[in-house]
DNA sequence: TTGTAAGCGTTATCAC
DNA sequence: GTGATAACGCTTACAA
């Protein structure tokens, strides 16, 4: 393979030359750029980028923190959407992409030390935000660069993050089902240690009070995901005396489940109840009914990640930012008006 | 942060001492480990692993490259699960993975030419496999490291892949309809620049001709993916003057957008038409009705390219292989006997 | 068993 | 404008 000294010669220069006119740098002739370059051409050569980063000390590649792997939520369309956002930024800027995940928290945070401390990214990107997580601690002791998808659950006002605002999302779309009438609408949530989670309960929680609802324990599930969770909802939910007539769920695929288990049950969405959820992701189209969710963006949320994420390496003066990403609710046919007295269909 | 020569100096050894200490080298007396270990964990010492690829000609990261990012198909839950499984390998040992996307072929193609040239990683996997593809041939002429997620589409002798029997899958699942007493069974494929989506094709074409059932080109359909593929597909099909009784569908997803027409255009699965699909993504699971599918175990698929890309890396002198993962036929509820005069339903 | 020193392929700091 | 030369932090002959 070509190095730099192998172009310095073919082109009678000195090695320094040739790496300025890689970085090209103006202070080069155009002559000797030009003599250089056909060198390069010549040789086939192309710069080392292990070399030029220790030389640097910059590896211009952003690493990549995915939750735990272990569980489904990991085949969440959600990531893959995510991650040609954050590609995207990323390429951009001609940086690299560096994955992590892991089965447990432990190896996870393993994976990071090793990105960290080894000096193989620049900055990380987390993927999502949990109550007390181990990682945000580590990342801000070590003052080393990273951003968050979604909200910190403390020193929010010191971590550059990027998210919507899911407190007003789940509050309006609350309030989308109490002006369709409903007066029973039950909360179905993911596991409360991430915080988006909590922010979407807190919005729904907001509307049904604002709403002179009652607020009630029972309507209130959070569960593991997607088939098992949300069978067990559904079961827990319409063997209460009084079954919601309305559901919020904090997620699509979680809603699939719904849908599954509700149609098992013979209860008819929308008729008997209508259904609610998140992240507007592929499938919510294709489901039947298709589904009325709140588009998050997501391929935004990736993008604008991985485009302050760099910012605050290139510029580490640059102060903590909050990116809230707009989100949009989009009606399909998983809810309808409630009619009191409606005759259950089947 | 301490490097190597703080750590030597704190231990009142040689730098080279203490690389070999790092590499557990079995020539260094127990005694001067010790020392260096604690001088080590009281510098908090992490050893540069920029300075050890340059100096070891081995970064000890894998290239990761994924179909264009444009398209809706890179939102399959085929992807985040196989990656779980590559993931996995990569990790147990102690290898990194490092993503290229792009929007273009061309893009990708850069990408991956940013690894190889600039020695970011040392081998390369391929999640899909395409006739004629411009990657395949690069790295061959490159002579660099790759392994292929599919089948190759030529030189399957020299390039080492792991694959399903895809050819097998389709010509069992197709074969099992026969057994249910189908005789019209339409093919629904994705691209037929895909090897995967031949492999199937010729599958099901082989039980056919097997059977002495007709083949007909209008029962073959290659259409984009989900959504307006599986619209487009059935829309095709089903208004033929003899509309076939039965589906193979390439895809878990597709099959998805399928029954999501053949609903809408009232038509029951499995009462009037049987489907049966591959992958058993999560998903398949949660559709109504569950589909039967053949699984083609992603994860493994996954965990294996990563074992054999090391395997190469470490050991170049290893023969080609081909892996090939064992399939299975999950039956759930979208297949079932073909009655000759049953009544459509509604 | 350990130390010395060269080298990995760049970039950066001085000179000129 | 361009050239020497010293880093960058580690590994690895070769010596001792």
């Amino acid at each position: 393979m070509a190095t730099i000294k192998d172009v310095a010669k073919l082109a009678n220069v000195a090695p320094s030359t040739v790496s300025r006119v890689i970085a090209n740098n103006p202070r080069i002739s155009d002559k000797t750029k030009v003599r250089v370059r056909e060198a390069m051409g010549e040789l086939g050569y192309h710069p080392n980028f292990i070399a030029r980063s220790l030389a640097n000390k910059s590896t211009e590649a952003i690493g990549l923190v995915i939750p735990s792997s272990a569980d489904k939520a990991f085949q969440n369309p959600f990531f893959p959407e995510i991650i040609r956002g954050i590609s995207k930024g990323v390429h951009q800027k001609h940086y690299s992409l560096q994955m992590s995940t892991g089965e447990t928290e432990d190896e996870i945070f393993e994976g990071v030390m090793q990105m960290v401390e080894g000096k193989r990214v620049d900055g990380i990107i987390l993927l999502y935000s949990r109550v007390d997580d181990k990682l945000t601690g580590y990342l801000k002791r070590k003052k080393f660069p990273f951003v968050i998808v979604g909200k910190p659950f403390k020193d929010i006002e010191e971590i550059t993050h990027v998210d919507n605002d899911n407190y007003r999302a789940a509050k309006e779309v609350t309030e989308h089902l109490i002006y369709l009438g409903h007066e029973q609408i039950a909360f179905v949530g993911g596991n409360l240690n991430f915080v988006v989670t909590i922010d979407r309960l807190l919005g729904y929680e907001k509307a049904i009070r604002n709403a002179n609802l009652v607020y009630r324990d029972e309507y209130i599930v959070h569960e593991e995901f997607l088939k098992e969770g949300g069978q067990e909802a559904v079961k827990e939910l319409f063997s209460l005396k009084e079954p919601p007539t309305a559901l919020v769920v904090a997620d699509d695929l979680m809603a699939l489940g719904v849908l599954n288990m509700l149609d098992t049950m013979g209860i008819n969405v929308p008729n008997d109840v209508s259904v609610v959820s998140f992240n507007n992701v592929m499938l919510s189209e294709v489901s039947r009914p298709p589904l009325t969710t709140v588009d998050i963006n997501i391929f935004q949320l990736g993008y604008e990640a991985a485009k302050n994420m760099i910012q605050i390496i290139e510029e580490p003066l640059e102060p903590m930012k909050r990116i809230i990403v707009p989100y949009r609710i989009v009606e399909r046919q998983s809810c309808i008006e409630y009619v009191k007295e409606h005759l259950q269909s089947v």
